[in-house]
DNA sequence: TACAGTCGGGG
DNA sequence: GTGTACGACTGTA
C-alpha cells in the first residue's frame, strides 16, 4: 500500500477497464493511478420494457449489474421506481446506451450521457487540479481518496505547473510558418520547421525531458499538431506527446453550430491523454482570460480541463447542473422532455418579455451616475427561487421551499465572485493576485451569464421557459422599483438598460451624493446594488436612421477617474478597420483627458478634429499598413447560400477561387478596393497594391467614426466633412513602398496578434 | 424602398 | 456535445 499526495490534473475511461487518473505529486513526481468506477445509468421501464432490455444487455458484450432503485424526477417531483444499469467498464458505457436508446428507443433514460469526469465529481467531489490524498495497493489501484479543497476556495495552494508553449512563427493562414518558436521554463528558442529529422529530435528531447503538464499552442488544434504527427508518422522518430501508455490522440471533429443567433466555427481538436493540449486560437474565451480563467472554468464546471477551454459556458454551467442533480441523487433526463405549462393570458401579459429596454435621453449629460444591479438574473435566481422544478414568484419576494436545483448550483458560485469583487476592491492595485482574481471573476461572469439564457432554452436538459419569464419579469421590477425610487429623490432618469440604470441630478458629483439611493433600491428590491462610476459626461446617441429616434445601446463617456465607456459604436465592432477604430479610440481618449464638459469644449476640440486631419493625412498619403484597413466579418453560410453579393461573400469567393475553404462562422478578412469587385480578400496569393485601395471609402468610414463621437459637441459628419477637406495627397496616394511606421502604430493601440510573455 | 447580411455582450 | 434573440445598422439592387 503507498500513501500519495498531489493535484489531479486529468481522469478518463480506460479501454481495458477502470479508469485512469493522472496526478502532479508534491513530490514533482507524475504519477498515474488507476481506479475501479463503473458508471450507472436509469431507465423507467415496465415489465414487458424491463424483459426487453434485459434480453437486449444480454446479447451485449459488457458486465452489468441490474437493480431496481428509487430516485427523484425533477419535473415529476416525485421518486420513481427505475432500473439501474450497471456498466462495469464505464468505457463501454455511452456505446452500450447509444445501442440500447437504438433498440429501445421509447424508453425514458436517465444519467445515460453523462460525463466520466462529473460522475466522479458527484460521488468523490473531485475537479480538476484538486488536491488529493490518496492510498493505492502495488499494482496502482486506488483504495481510498480524498479531496482536501473545494472549488469554492479562493486562495489555494498552487500547484507547480510545467507549460511549453508551442506557436509557428507566422498564421498558417495568411503565409507558410518557417519555424516553431518553443518556451519552457524561461527559455525561448527558434527551431526551423526544415529539416525535419532535427526539428522532431530536438522537440522529443524537449519533450521527454521537461516532461509538461501543459502544451499551450497556437493553431496547435487546427495546423501544428496535425503536421508535426504527420511528421512524425513518416519518419518514425515517436514523439511521447502522450504520458498515458498506448493511447492515441483524442480527436474532435470540426464543426459550425448556432450560438445566441449566431454561427460559430470551431476548428478540429486534438486531445491528449495524462498531459493537456490547448490551442488558444482554438479555445473559448482564451483572450478574455488566459489559463487561469481556464483552469476556473474547469473548476467549477468540473469538465477536464482540455474539453473546459475548448466548450461553450453552455456546457459549462450544464455540468455544473448536472453534478448539483447527481449529488442530490436526482435523475439526470437524457433528452428533455417537458411541454410549455399552459399559461392565463395576464400571466403572459405580464411575463412573456425580455429584459426592461428604455429609451434615453438623447445627447450630452453631466451629474449622472451609473447605477448597476450586481448579477442581477443569477442573484433574482437565488433569491426568488427561480428552478424549473420550483413556483418563483413574480414580486422579487425571498421563497421559503428549499432551494431548487438552480439556485443550489448558483449559490456558492455568486458567493464566490462576490467575495473575489470585494477583495478586488479592496487590493492595492500593485497586489500580484488581482490579475489572476480578475480572470476568476470573468470566467465566473459567463457562467453566470449563461445559465439565464439556458434556463430560457426549451429542449435544454433542466430548461424551462417559465422559469426564463420569471427571471426576465423580476428583472423588470426591480428597474421599476429602482426608477421609482430615484425619482421620488429628485434624480431624472436618464435610461434604463436590462440590469442598470442612469440617473441625473444636479450637482451630484460625490458617490455620498447617491447612497441614499443606493440604500432605497437595495432595500426595495432586495438585491445587491452598487454605484458603478460618476461621469464627468455620457453622451447618448440617437439612431443614424432617424436622428429624433434614440437608440438604447450606443453611448459612450468619460468617468471622474478618466475610464472610457462605451457601447455600440464603431471601436466596439468586430467589423471596424483596425485603423478606423484606433482613430476613433484615439479621439476619445484625447477628449477623456478634459477635467470636465466646459475646459473640453473651450480646449479639446480643436485638438480632436486635429487628431482626425492627421489620420486623414496618413490614410491619403499611404501611410497605413495595409492591415490597418483590414475588414473582418465572420461568415454566416456556405458560399452557394449567399443571394446578396455582399462584402465578406464576394472576398470569400476570392479565395473560394484560389482553392481556400471557409466553414460558416470563419472570419473572412477583405480591403475596400477600387475595382469591380469592390473588395480584395486577405490572404490571395499576390499581395495588393495601396493604389486600388479604396481611400475615398476609409476616408468616409473615418469621417463617420469621428462624427460619432463629436457629435454630441456640435461636430457632426457634415461639419468635420468641410473642415478636413482640402488635405493634400488624395489625387495622389503614395506606393506602399513609402510607408513610414510613425509611432501610433507600434504603441500596442492597433496591434492584434502579439506572442504571450516567457513565464516561468 | 425592400430586404439580406452582420453585429452586439465582457474587459 | 449546442442551447437557433432581436433590433440597429450597412450594403445591394
Amino acid at each position: 500500500m503507498t500513501e500519495f499526495s498531489g493535484w489531479l490534473l486529468d481522469l478518463f475511461e480506460n479501454p481495458g477497464g477502470g479508469i485512469s487518473l493522472w496526478f502532479i505529486g508534491v513530490n514533482g513526481k507524475r504519477q498515474r493511478f488507476l481506479q475501479k468506477f463503473p458508471a450507472t445509468f436509469f431507465v423507467r421501464v415496465n415489465e414487458t420494457q424491463a424483459v426487453a432490455l434485459k434480453r437486449f444487455l444480454e446479447k451485449q458484450n459488457a458486465v452489468v449489474h441490474l437493480s431496481y432503485q428509487e430516485r427523484y424526477d425533477l419535473f415529476a417531483r416525485k421518486a420513481l421506481r427505475v432500473l439501474a444499469v450497471e456498466v462495469q467498464n464505464a468505457y463501454q458505457q455511452p456505446a452500450l446506451f447509444r445501442k440500447a436508446l437504438h433498440e429501445l428507443p421509447d424508453l425514458q433514460y436517465y444519467d445515460a450521457d453523462v460525463a466520466l469526469s462529473l460522475r466522479h465529481a458527484a460521488i468523490y467531489n473531485t475537479f480538476p487540479l484538486a488536491f488529493c490524498r490518496l492510498k493505492a495497493d502495488d499494482q496502482g489501484w486506488i483504495q481510498e481518496i480524498k479531496v482536501m479543497d473545494t472549488p469554492w476556495d479562493i486562495d489555494i495552494k498552487p500547484p507547480p505547473l510545467r507549460v511549453l508553449r508551442l506557436s509557428p512563427d507566422t498564421n498558417p493562414e495568411d503565409s507558410t510558418p518557417q519555424a516553431l518558436i518553443v518556451q519552457y521554463a524561461s527559455r525561448l528558442h527558434k527551431l526551423s520547421l526544415q529539416p525535419v529529422r532535427a526539428l522532431l529530435i530536438n522537440l522529443k528531447s524537449i519533450l521527454s525531458q521537461y516532461d509538461p503538464d501543459f502544451i499551450l499552442t497556437r493553431w496547435g488544434d487546427t495546423w501544428l499538431l496535425p503536421r508535426l504527427i504527420e511528421m512524425d508518422n513518416a519518419t518514425g522518430i515517436g514523439l511521447p506527446w502522450n504520458r498515458e501508455p498506448g493511447r492515441s490522440f483524442g480527436y474532435r471533429a470540426e464543426r459550425s453550430y448556432f450560438s445566441y443567433g449566431q454561427i460559430i466555427y470551431r476548428g478540429q481538436q486534438i486531445h491528449l491523454f495524462g498531459r493537456i493540449h490547448i490551442d488558444q486560437g482554438n479555445a473559448m474565451f482564451w483572450s478574455d482570460y488566459e489559463l487561469d480563467g481556464i483552469l476556473e472554468t474547469s473548476r467549477l464546471t468540473r469538465l477536464p480541463i482540455q474539453t473546459a477551454a475548448r466548450q461553450s459556458s453552455g456546457t459549462g454551467i450544464s455540468s455544473m447542473e448536472i453534478v448539483t442533480a447527481l449529488s442530490n441523487g436526482m435523475l439526470v433526463p437524457y433528452q428533455k422532455q417537458q411541454a410549455e405549462h399552459a399559461k392565463t393570458a395576464l400571466e403572459l401579459l405580464h411575463s412573456d418579455q425580455g429584459g426592461l429596454v428604455y429609451q434615453p435621453l438623447t445627447g450630452l449629460h453631466t451629474d449622472v451616475g451609473e447605477i448597476d444591479f450586481i448579477s442581477m438574473y443569477p442573484s433574482i435566481m437565488v433569491r426568488c427561487n427561480i428552478s424549473p422544478e420550483t413556483d418563483p414568484s413574480l414580486a422579487l419576494e425571498p421563497s421559503d421551499e428549499p432551494p431548487g436545483l438552480i439556485p443550489q448550483t448558483l449559490a456558492p458560485l455568486l458567493d464566490k465572485r462576490i467575495k473575489l469583487k470585494q477583495l478586488l476592491a479592496e487590493l492595492p492595485h500593485w497586489d500580484p493576485r488581482r490579475e489572476r482574481y480578475k480572470q476568476l471573476t470573468s470566467a465566473q461572469k459567463w457562467l453566470l451569464v449563461t445559465c439565464f439564457g439556458y434556463l430560457g432554452y426549451k429542449n435544454a436538459r433542466f430548461g424551462r421557459i417559465e422559469a426564463h419569464e420569471a427571471i426576465t419579469a423580476n428583472g423588470r421590477e426591480a428597474l421599476l422599483r429602482a426608477k421609482e425610487a430615484a425619482e421620488a429623490r429628485g434624480f431624472l432618469l436618464l435610461h434604463m438598460y436590462v440590469d442598470g440604470l442612469w440617473v441625473q441630478k444636479e450637482g451630484a458629483r460625490h458617490p455620498e451624493d447617491f447612497q441614499d439611493l443606493l440604500d432605497a433600491i437595495a432595500e426595495r428590491t432586495g438585491l445587491s446594488i452598487s454605484l458603478n462610476g460618476i461621469y464627468r459626461w455620457v453622451a447618448f446617441l440617437p439612431s443614424r436612421v432617424d436622428q429624433r429616434v434614440p437608440v438604447a445601446n450606443r453611448y459612450f463617456g468619460v468617468f471622474q477617474d478618466g475610464s472610457i465607456k462605451m457601447r455600440g459604436i464603431e471601436t466596439r465592432r468586430h467589423d471596424t478597420a483596425p485603423f478606423i477604430a484606433a482613430t476613433q479610440l484615439e479621439i476619445l481618449q484625447h477628449l477623456a483627458g478634459a477635467e470636465d464638459v466646459q475646459t473640453l469644449k473651450e480646449k479639446y476640440l480643436d485638438g480632436a478634429v486635429a487628431i482626425l486631419r492627421m489620420r486623414l493625412h496618413n490614410l491619403l498619403s499611404g501611410e497605413v499598413p495595409l492591415e490597418q484597413l483590414l475588414v473582418s466579418q465572420r461568415l454566416s453560410r456556405e458560399l452557394e447560400a449567399y443571394t446578396v453579393p455582399s462584402p465578406p461573400a464576394r472576398a470569400y469567393a476570392q479565395l473560394h477561387a484560389h482553392g481556400k475553404v471557409l466553414r460558416p462562422g470563419q472570419r473572412v478578412r477583405f480591403l475596400y478596393t477600387l475595382d469591380e469587385a469592390g473588395v480584395r480578400a486577405w490572404g490571395l496569393p499576390e499581395m495588393p497594391d495601396f493604389k486600388f485601395v479604396d481611400t475615398a471609402r476609409y476616408k468616409a468610414l473615418l469621417i463617420q467614426a469621428a462624427g460619432t463621437v463629436l457629435q454630441p459637441f456640435g461636430w457632426d459628419e457634415e461639419r468635420l466633412g468641410t473642415v478636413v477637406s482640402g488635405i493634400p495627397a488624395e489625387q495622389d496616394p503614395l506606393p506602399l513602398t513609402r510607408i513610414k511606421s510613425p509611432s501610433f502604430w507600434s504603441e500596442g493601440l492597433l496591434s492584434d496578434t502579439k506572442y504571450d510573455q516567457v513565464t516561468s
